[in-house]
DNA sequence: GTCTATAGATCGATAGAC
DNA sequence: GTCTATCGATCTATAGAC
């Protein structure tokens, strides 16, 4: 793997985990085995490390909805796998996703990153409207009576399940919080 | 005011906006007009900063939840204004509360910081679960089948909501993700 | 592309005068 | 209680050799 790759793989991991503020160069420098002032090469500033993060996160999730949604049977199902993708995501409750990490430290990020952050919002909310309104047709999920209010909501279920796993660095709190969504699929 | 109520209240502020690691004792001494070095008499350490901080929080908020039970005609109308306490501690999309600013950056807080952080949840969750139980009894909550699972939910949300709220600055959001809870409130 | 060396700022923290 | 002075470490970032 190229050393760009390994710097960005290695920052998302660790930011996911402590935020943006409490990783250094020093930090990624240490992981991967390369002197701190090399990786100004790839990242000139900490907020270009901070773009290329949230671009390449963005992408990723973006790519991964979209064969969720293509794969999935019912709405339900795509749903559930959402779910799941944001369960894996917490690492054992050791790692936020990196949209609920950026949003807490707003204040360091540049406004380029921070567009790129609500955009990332959007499409989630764009997403998870599209399921709710397919889950009208199939009758996959019970009670969907408005599928914009849906979306919207299960995003901040999800977000939150994920703050409160992190509270604790557990699982638990995330399964918990969730099965108020899951119960509603029909199997 | 005395100076430490001045230093715990612009700490509070500074570390909801930017979290626990983006706000050092010189943001302090900049705020108050003290030498930060002074702000060593107060809080030895930084950590002593954080748990004097997490427990102000904690007591405050539970006293603000006693206050809204007992004063509250009906369980749903306690719950609405637990949603307009977490609405009015996002500052118009600019703060979080500290307990989401905190689990954020967890990695960062000592042992005794994240042990009052989770008594803080858990109590969160022991008051929602006792208006969830009350509203089974005076039906002001529609649909109220399990207290404890509802209780877990609603704070995932809440807190979720707040999440979405910062990441763009705005209340919009948050107002979006909970009306779910609210259309649920009989009025 | 990675290195050494370094700049200038800021970090949390301490010692000791007042 | 607040100050000045200072410590050693760390921070982001740059210059220039290889």
């Amino acid at each position: 793997m190229d050393t760009k790759t390994t710097l960005l793989d290695s920052a998302e991991r660790l930011m996911r985990q402590r935020g943006y503020d409490a990783v250094s160069f020093g930090d990624l420098s240490d992981e991967i085995g390369i002197r701190k002032a090399s990786i100004h090469y790839h990242f000139p500033k900490k907020a270009d490390l901070a773009l290329d993060l949230i671009d390449r996160y963005s992408s990723r999730l973006a790519e991964m909805r979209l064969e969720l949604s293509q794969s999935s049977v019912t709405a339900g199902s795509a749903l559930a796998g959402l779910i799941d993708i944001y369960r894996d995501a917490l690492d054992q409750g050791q790692q936020l996703c990196l949209c609920v990490a950026f949003s807490a430290g707003r204040d360091s990020l540049d406004t380029r990153t921070l567009t790129l952050l609500e955009q990332f919002n959007e499409e989630s909310l764009d997403w998870l409207e599209t399921i709710y309104t397919r889950a009208q047709q199939d009758g996959s999920i019970v009670d969907v009576s408005n599928p914009s209010q849906e979306a919207v909501s299960t995003l901040a279920l999800l977000e939150g399940a994920q703050v409160m796993a992190r509270a604790v660095g557990s699982l638990d709190p995330y399964d918990a919080a969730t099965k108020t969504l899951t119960n509603r699929i029909k199997h």
